[in-house]
This record gives structure tokens, C-alpha cells and sequence, in this order.
DNA sequence: GTCATTTTTAGACCACTGGTATAAACCACT
DNA sequence: AGTGGTTTATACCAGTGGTCTAAAAATGAC
């Protein structure tokens, strides 16, 4: 049996509390400095446990976005994916990623996971159940993204691989700037910033 | 007498060889997963020598990351932040980012630097030697882009750090997307991956 | 040339990291 | 009660970046 199917047989609380400091952990100093060994303590769980129920630490990290790194947080690209015009692509996508973005400015957690995330280097990206829960994102955007192509919403003279990157590069800096500024700003001027940022994306992805 | 200042009398020859180690280290490794034991075991360095000279690692890599990495590979932000216009600006940019990227492209320890310097947590960035690199750097772009402005070539309706941190974001992945497949490339196909960047920029930050 | 002082080197040592190994405790089932 | 799998505890590992102290080497004064 393998390690993560065991652990979500246990005890719910007791997962719930691993995973909990888990996540503040994590969320608090990122995914490197994140200490094992301090979460296991914490955890008030012995190492042997651990390792009996996480492949390693990138595997623990997986869980804990798995478990709070809440999905509606990104856009719904399904929906965005069935648009039948350009401007209907980058209408929905501008309805939904507002939409996102109240939900998200209002949960740090998920926020902070996701700086840790953004931080986790490249090269363990595409490793074990970290790898598929990426992997299984990215498609979700490609394929939204490959959809706007077809109805003109989206430019295809770019390889969609560079698109990808280039979105998640742009997301990171504008999330960050945005959240920084949230709890301060005024209802118009927190318009404005969404506003600013979806610009930002369709000058770039815009054909 | 501060470790730098030490290191910077050196026997030369010396220098150059944990220079060129550490430079190695880093740009196969980059800065977390380059091993500093590593680096003074393939010096041939005491470790008492080795913080003598340093005050730690990231003190090694900024000495690195300074000896090694030709500021000609950025912009020549100098003469593009002196255009009288916004055509010009954008000209002037676009000329220097050619001869830079050239360059670029032939430097593949530089860049494989700039690679490592990228990965390294945004809360070093201010801290000691290298903080005081990077502030430069940013300094001179951010004039540049302050002047870009004042011509009217540059948006003005974003706050200059944010604009700084998007331009950075953005460097990353089509850097690494031009140097990935620049070996393979065409000059035709090499000169549209250059067009192809510099749109990019425009898209973004022209007004 | 000798001695004292400062600069430089060597490497043992530290707390900590993520990860392994192993043996004991637990718990059903016959 | 015995057996065999599941779960736990903990000692241990090599490696990490970094500290400390004592000796060696260089330097200057006389």
C-alpha cells in the first residue's frame, strides 16, 4: 500500500492536524525552509510515522496543497473554454478571474501556499504527486487557452508551452501586488487593480 | 577589515580558482542545491580560509555573481534612458536588446548565473553584497524606464515597482525560452524569437 | 636576529537538514 | 496463544551552512 493511501485512512483529526501545521508551516516560511523535522514535531508524531505515511517532504507539500490550496481559486477554465467568440473568451475570463480573485483575497492560506509553490524549484515540478497535481492544472489552462486560439481570443504565433510559462511568470508578481495592497485599497480602487491585471494578460495573450 | 576586502588581495591566481569553482558550482547546481563544502573541498580551501574571506554563501555567490556575470548582457540602459522620443526609446531598446541578447547567447555561464540568480528567495535579495548588486542594477532599469515615462514611452498608470517586478518576471521564461532553442535556430528563426521578446515587452509596457 | 603582534590557515566541532533502518508494539484472525 | 501484517518509536546516517580555537606564517620594531 502505498504511503499517502494509508495516511488517508487515519484517524481524520489527527490527519487534519498534520496537515494543518503542515500548511502553516509551509505557508509561513516556504517550501525549502519549511523544517521537516519541525512539522513532525509539531505534529507530535514520531519520524518513523511520517515516513510510513509521506513519500518525502515534496510528497507532504502535495497533500497539503491538495487539501487547502482551494481549485476555485484559479479561473474556471471550463467555462472560459467553451466560449464561441473572442470577446466572449475574454469576457468570461475577465467575469471569472474577478470572481477568483475576491475568493482568493480572502483566503491567505491558499495565497501563501501558493508563494511557496511558486517557489519550489522547477526541476521537482514534474515529480511525484506534485507533478500530477501541476500537470493536471497546467492541461486545464492549456486546453482553455487552446480553445481561445481556435476562436481567435488567444495569439498562436507563440508555442503554447512559452504561453504557459509566460503566464504563470506574469500571475506571480501580479497576485503578489495585488494581495499587498488589498486590505487598504477602496472598492474602486480594488476594481481598478483586477482591471490592470486582466489588461496586462490580454496585451500579452491577445492576438 | 571586512572578508571581502581580504579576498580582494589575493594571490590573483587564487582567486580566480574559487571564483571559477564556485562559478561552475552555481551555474550547474544553482545557489541552493550548489553544496558550499563542495566548492571549498574543489577550491582546495580550508574552511576557516574560505569565511575569512566570505561572510557566508550568498556573499560567495554576489563575488560570483560580480566577477562573472558581463553587465553588457543587460540593456545598454544608459543610452536608451537619453531618447528624445518614444519611437526613439523604443529603437534604442530594441538595437540595444539585440546586440545584448548576441551576446547573451554566447555567454552560457553568464546566463546559466542569471539562471541560479533567479531561483534565489525573494527575501535575499536585499541582503548584503548581493543586495547591494541587485539594487543597482534595478536602480539603472528603473531610471530608464522613469525617462521612458517622461517621453511618453512607457505606461505611467502602474507604480514603477510593480513595473520593475513584472519586467523581471517576464526576462525569465523568454530568456530561457530563446537560449533553449538558439543553438537549433536559423538566423531568420533567431531573429524573430528577438521580435518576438521585444513585442512582449511592448505589449506590456508601452502606453 | 629576536621577539611580539597581527594576519592567515587548518580543521574539529556545532546544531540542524531530509531521509533510512530496525526493532518493538499493536491488532486482528485463526 | 500464536501468527502475520500494520503501525510506531527512535537511533542513526551523510550532508548542510556556519563557528571557534589554536597553531602557523608573515610582519614590524628594536
Amino acid at each position: 500500500m502505498s504511503p499517502l493511501a494509508r495516511f488517508h485512512k487515519l484517524d481524520p483529526h489527527k490527519r487534519e492536524g498534520i496537515l494543518s501545521t503542515a500548511a502553516q508551516e509551509f505557508a509561513q516560511l516556504g517550501y525549502e525552509a519549511a523544517s521537516l523535522n519541525q512539522i513532525i514535531a509539531r505534529s507530535e508524531i514520531s519520524k518513523g510515522s511520517f515516513y510510513y505515511y509521506f513519500e518525502d517532504k515534496l510528497d507532504l507539500f502535495a497533500a497539503v496543497v491538495h487539501h487547502y490550496y482551494d481549485p476555485r481559486l484559479v479561473c474556471d477554465w471550463a467555462l472560459i473554454g467553451t466560449a464561441r467568440t473572442a470577446e466572449e473568451f475574454w469576457d468570461r475570463f475577465h467575469d471569472s478571474s474577478m470572481q477568483s480573485a475576491r475568493l482568493a483575497m480572502a483566503e491567505p492560506l491558499s495565497l501563501a501556499l501558493g508563494k511557496a509553490f511558486a517557489q519550489i524549484p522547477k526541476e521537482l515540478w514534474e515529480q511525484g504527486a506534485l507533478g500530477e497535481y501541476i500537470a493536471t492544472v497546467m492541461a486545464a489552462l492549456g486546453e482553455c487557452l487552446v480553445h481561445g486560439q481556435r476562436v481567435g481570443a488567444v495569439r498562436d504565433d507563440l508555442p503554447m508551452s512559452l504561453i504557459l510559462q509566460l503566464w504563470m511568470a506574469i500571475d506571480a508578481p501580479l497576485g503578489l501586488w495585488t494581495f499587498e495592497r488589498w486590505e487598504e485599497a477602496s472598492e474602486p480602487e480594488r476594481l481598478d487593480m483586477l482591471e490592470v491585471t486582466l489588461d496586462i494578460y490580454q496585451r500579452v495573450f491577445h492576438c
